[in-house]
Order: C-alpha cells, then sequence, then structure tokens
RNA sequence: GGCGCCAUAGCCAAGUGGUAAGGCACAGGUCUGCAACACCUUCAUCCCCAGUUCAAAUCUGGGUGGCGCCUCCA
C-alpha cells in the first residue's frame, strides 16, 4: 500500500523492515481527563490502518502508550484530592470504555509511562555520554545543537526554530530549543530515583524508551496527530537517532485535526466536545463513520448537524445488513441458481475497489463509497426468491469490507418486551381487520417507546429508534 | 518572520491530465391501506485571473479567502 509520509512529504510504497511483519507506534492519551473527539481520530485512524495491515496478511505489533506521569496528571490530583497513580488509573479505566464503543481494538502492548522508568534513564544517559544531553543541577536537558537533522521532520532548521521561539525564562537551557528530558523533583510530584537526582522523565522521552522497548531501534510506522510533529515527534527521532545512531521511523503518518466552525479543537482553547458527552446523544459508532467518510489527512469540521448526517449513512449500512438475516432466515432455497453465482462472482468488482482505496493511502472516503455501492446492489438483487448461497455471499463480503473499517459490527436485536410483541400482533391483527386507525395508533405508540415499524412486502419487521 | 495545509452541488466528501465517485437533505416516481425501508429518476464543470497541453478540478505563475505549526495539545 501507499501511505503518506511526514518525512519526505510524499506517498510512498509502504515496505517493511522485515517481511509480513509491520511495527507501529501511536501515541497514546495522557490520561487525566476523558478523552474529546479530536483525541479519538488518531486512535480511530491507526486502528483502521492496523486492521487493515492486518487484513492484508501482515503481523502487526501495535503500541499506542499511556502517558501517566505529567504535570495535567499532577494537577488534576490535586484537584481531585487523590494520588497521580490513582487519577491515571481511572482515566485509563474511561479509556477503554470510549474505546470499546468506537469500536478501537485493544493494541498489542498499552505501555505505561511509569513502568518504564529504567528504560528512559538508560536512554538518558547514553545520551549524555554521546553529548547530546546536559545535567544542570538535576534537570537534564537535551543538547539540540548536536543533533545535525534536527529539524528534518517538520522541516524547520534549528535557526528558523530559534528565530520564531518565544523567549524563554528558563536560563538553565543553553539554548531556547533544548528540552526537558528528566525533570527535578518538585515538592508533592511524583519522583523516581536517578543519577541526577530524585526526578521525573520530560515528556517526549517517554515515547522513544518504549518504542525501542516494544519493537526496536527502529520500527515501520510511527502515528500521530499533526500537532504532535512538532516539536514531540521532532524530539523523538533527536532522541531515538541520537541514542541508537539508526533511523527512528521510516513512515511517520500524521492525522490531520477537527475543527470547530473552522478553528482547531484542543482542550487548550476549551472549543472540545468529550466523546463521553457525544455518547449522550449518539452510539459512538456513528463518530467512527462520521471520521471515516473523510479522508484521515484532512480536517474535518464537527458539530452535531454532520454528526446526524453519518448517523443516517450508516443507518444504511445495518438496514442491508439486518434484511439479510431477515432473507436468509427465510430463504426456501439452498444452491445459487447459474445467475446468482454470475452475481457472486461480480461481487468481486466492490472488493477490488474497496482494496484499491484502501491501498491509496487509506483512503478510508473512497473505500466507504465502494460498500455504498455494494449495499445498493445487495438491496437490488437479494429478495424473497434469493437462495441461501447467493445471501450468504452478499453478507460475506459486506462483513469483509466493514470489519476491515470496523463499522457496522453490531447485530440486530432479537429480544422484545412481551408486551411490545403482544402490540405487534395485535397491530397486524387489526390491519387484517382494515382497522388502519387502530393499527396506526399501535404504531404511534410503540414509535413513542422508540420501536420503528415497517411493512415490507416479507412481513412486519422492528428496529430501535 | 520561517514552515505547512485547504478552497469541488443545499450540507458532507472522493477524485493529481482525458470531459465530475459516494453519502445526507430535497423533489418526482415505483412499492405500501398510509408511512417507513428499498429501488428508479432529477440535482455541480470544480474560488478568481493568466499560462502549459490536442486535452486541466487535476500541472505552472499570480491573486482572493480560510486554517495550522513554530508554546502544553491528537
Amino acid at each position: 500500500m501507499k501511505l503518506y509520509n511526514t518525512l519526505t512529504q510524499q506517498k510512498e510504497t509502504f515496505v517493511p523492515i522485515e517481511t509480513g511483519k509491520v511495527r507501529m507506534y501511536s501515541c497514546g492519551p495522557t490520561v487525566y481527563n476523558y478523552f474529546h473527539i479530536g483525541n479519538a481520530r488518531p486512535f480511530i485512524v491507526f486502528d483502521v490502518l492496523r486492521r487493515f495491515l492486518e487484513y492484508t496478511g501482515y503481523q502487526v505489533s501495535f503500541i499506542q502508550n499511556f502517558t501517566d506521569v505529567d504535570d495535567k496528571i499532577i494537577n488534576r490530583s490535586h484537584e481531585e484530592d487523590i494520588s497521580p497513580q490513582e487519577v491515571a488509573e481511572k482515566y485509563i479505566r474511561e479509556y477503554f470504555i470510549d474505546a470499546d464503543a468506537l469500536g478501537i481494538k485493544r493494541a498489542t502492548v498499552h505501555p505505561r509511562v511509569s513502568e518504564h522508568i529504567p528504560e528512559i534513564i538508560a536512554m538518558i544517559q547514553t545520551l549524555e555520554e554521546k553529548d547530546l544531553a546536559y545535567n544542570v543541577g538535576g534537570n537534564v536537558y537535551y543538547h539540540v545543537d548536536h543533533f545535525q537533522e534536527y529539524g528534518k521532520l517538520s522541516k524547520q532548521s534549528i535557526d528558523d526554530l530559534k528565530s520564531g521561539a518565544r523567549i524563554d525564562v528558563n536560563d538553565e537551557k543553553q539554548s531556547p530549543l533544548d528540552f526537558a528530558l528528566w525533570k527535578k523533583k518538585k515538592d508533592g510530584e511524583p519522583y523516581w530515583e536517578s543519577p541526577w537526582g530524585q526526578g521525573r522523565p520530560g515528556w517526549h522521552i517517554e515515547c522513544s524508551a518504549m518504542s525501542k522497548k516494544h519493537l526496536g531501534d527502529t520500527i515501520d510506522i510511527h502515528g500521530g496527530g499533526q500537532d504532535l510533529i512538532f516539536p514531540h515527534h521532532e524530539n523523538e527521532i533527536a532522541q531515538s537517532e541520537g541514542c541508537c545512531g539508526k533511523p527512528f521511523a521510516n513512515y511517520w503518518v500524521h492525522n490531520g485535526y477537527i475543527n470547530i466552525d473552522n478553528e482547531k479543537m484542543s482542550k487548550s482553547k476549551g472549543n472540545f466536545f468529550t466523546v463521553r458527552d457525544i455518547a449522550k446523544t449518539f452510539d459512538l459508532e456513528v463518530v467512527r463513520m462520521f471520521l471515516l467518510m473523510a479522508h484521515y489527512r484532512s480536517p474535518v469540521n464537527f458539530s452535531e448537524a454532520l454528526l446526524q448526517q453519518a448517523a443516517n449513512a450508516l443507518d444504511r449500512f445495518y438496514t442491508a445488513k439486518f434484511q439479510m438475516v431477515f432473507l436468509l432466515n427465510n430463504a426456501v432455497t439452498i444452491a445459487a441458481t447459474a445467475d446468482e453465482k454470475i452475481w457472486i462472482t461480480s461481487l468481486e468488482d466492490y472488493k477490488t475497489g474497496f482494496l484499491a482505496a484502501m491501498e491509496d493511502d487509506l483512503n478510508t472516503a473512497d473505500a466507504i463509497a465502494s460498500i455504498f455501492e455494494l449495499v445498493r446492489d445487495l438491496n437490488s438483487n437479494l429478495d424473497a426468491s434469493s437462495s441461501k448461497e447467493a445471501i450468504k455471499a452478499g453478507q460475506a463480503i459486506f462483513a469483509e469490507l466493514t470489519d476491515v473499517l470496523g463499522l457496522a459490527v453490531k447485530d440486530q436485536e432479537t429480544n422484545l418486551d412481551a408486551e411490545i410483541e403482544d402490540l405487534i400482533a395485535q397491530r397486524q391483527a387489526a390491519r387484517k381487520a382494515k382497522d388502519f386507525k387502530r393499527s396506526d395508533e399501535i404504531r404511534d405508540e410503540l414509535l413513542a417507546r422508540g420501536i420503528i415499524l415497517e411493512d415490507t412486502r416479507e412481513g412486519v419487521k422492528w428496529k430501535r429508534a
């Protein structure tokens, strides 16, 4: 497949380091709060990339960290009057609740900073030995001027960065661009013993250390939001390549922002919606659909109206999926006819289109268009006279494609209250007796209870509103 | 100041040289007791100007408008 590589600023054919295997790392959340929809985008995008790579036959080692040592967590622990560890534990649990509802698979490993302090210390020591780090009274900084390639990811020269840098009040640093690898302990903060005294790691070093530990010195794909390109990923490169003397990641993949009224959504701007809040109004699968209907690198605007559009679109998938279940349960013929066999073969075209889209820099928008075309075909060509073989073929290709995207994964509910079942039966009796007034009353009442009835050619069906 | 991104129908959104995918909404039709679902039909020449080319939404130059990074941030 082809992936847009931020490092080279062009689409490149993906070639893994080791045949058949992919090592990828994606920056995970700082666990101090519920995550917002802007955070959700990379989680979903890289989940889909991972699924697609697995679908195409790769064995994927996918690492997504939890940042559980951080200023924001410490602040939160003071606010909530619990320990930083408890804050982190709490929001890691909450992360999984939302991530599960978004259809995000668990990473191969979800490493935590607090469990990698020895690796972090070792890495900083190596950087010190290579004259890429210096200690100022317990604070250790990265010596940016000593890393020749600094700026290669963000396409900035050190001089340009310096001229753009805000005045730094920290006069310990030899250059304003130098960043902390190890922070000296302050009162009321968690700390670990180190060669430089008690303290804790800086933000950037954790990803370098955890990536190295779980995936090795050079990885295939490193992902994250575009806002991490500088300084975070630039600094990761400086640390990892400075330490190991090898390329850190071959492909740097960055997703675009989510905007509110055309402005970037971010916690610092305060214009954000947490996924947890959205879950009150929408099934979170709708959020997944919404995001995948656009290319991962384009900015997307967020609003409830747009989410509703996505919800309606997703309904189309489910209507087709459930219709096939219904048809299969009622089908009388087993084997496909000659015409059906030809039709079954023709379904492969949708897969071809889907794959071409996904292979072109993960074009999920185009891939979803292929699924919509498939859905129209299924709706047009499968009916009560279809054979089980044909219906199963339709189900198989639909499931195969939607599974790659993690969409339309839910099964139809089958259990209804006896009372509601009874009402449906009463309505059927009324309809038979041409008592449409009564039958419409019942339909309205069920709608009020969140049950939508549809009288199809094959009989009455229901679904949740 | 440096670096980068974007501008396609009412809304969303694919499309990097050959005369505009898909979804939502809307309208008309088939189906239905009605409705819903489904299906059929209708709905754009791609921000502006100039250029390259037999041919450009797609390449080049210049505008206009919007956004992002350079500071914690997905």
